[in-house]
DNA sequence: TCAGTATATTCGAAAATGCGAATTTACGAA
DNA sequence: TTCGTAAATTCGCATTTTCGAATATACTGA
């Protein structure tokens, strides 16, 4: 069972390792979209967006809803939204780190090392 | 930078899209090991064990620290256990999901429908 | 029915990933 | 220095991912 559950986890991940997927995850925080205002917004090509949003539906982070012409996506949990959240705060705390050294090997070595 | 946001979000979401490497992060959640352990605890080949630590320090998810003979590894930043938490409790909301949806099938129609 | 729009799927090529076998590097002890 | 252990790296190969181009499907309205 930890390790279906481990397969699970792997999945979402592989499903959000993505700057694109990240970025329609992110624009279906505010709500449901269709699949074309997605790909518009985002600047894709039409089929590429299709793709991303074919892995999103089988990794079973976004569900459709068809309506007339168009498809509608929207987030299966919200909960997805917190992951995102913590990575940014994350993601600032590693920056300041690295700022912060960044500046420590400026002020302490004179010039380059070898 | 948004963008570069997206992307640090999706390259940890890469070195976490692994069943093996997810499991070393959970195993690091009870502290520093060195990586002998890790890859006998898990049961991978040598060289397996080392390439997906490699790939969890190149995202900086972990970081190591050698000490005479032996190399230990721990979690840069515990907070990604929080994100593996929210998953699983994800994962159990999803499977009570779909066994309800099961039950519904099997309660509902009488035979296996085309 | 036919034409038009929205979306999905297929295909082929390039790139990235995952793995075991073999090799290399780093360290401690004799 | 030489040996033995721990870990990293390299290599070759199979699998997967990603993308755009082309094609197919589904629906609407005339």
């Amino acid at each position: 069972m930890t390790e279906q559950l481990r397969r699970f986890k792997a999945e979402i991940f592989q499903g959000l390792a993505h700057p694109v997927r990240i970025a329609i995850v992110e624009a279906l925080c505010e709500g449901e979209r269709p699949a074309g205002w997605l790909t518009e917004h985002l600047g894709l090509e039409q089929a590429n967006g299709s793709q991303h949003l074919a892995v999103l539906r089988s990794k079973q982070i976004i569900v459709s809803r068809k309506q007339g012409n168009q498809v509608f996506y929207s987030l299966r949990d919200p909960v997805l939204i917190k992951v995102l959240e913590i990575l940014r705060r994350y993601f600032y705390a590693q920056l300041a780190e690295t700022e912060s050294l960044m500046r420590q090997v400026k002020a302490g070595a004179g010039g380059a090392r070898r």
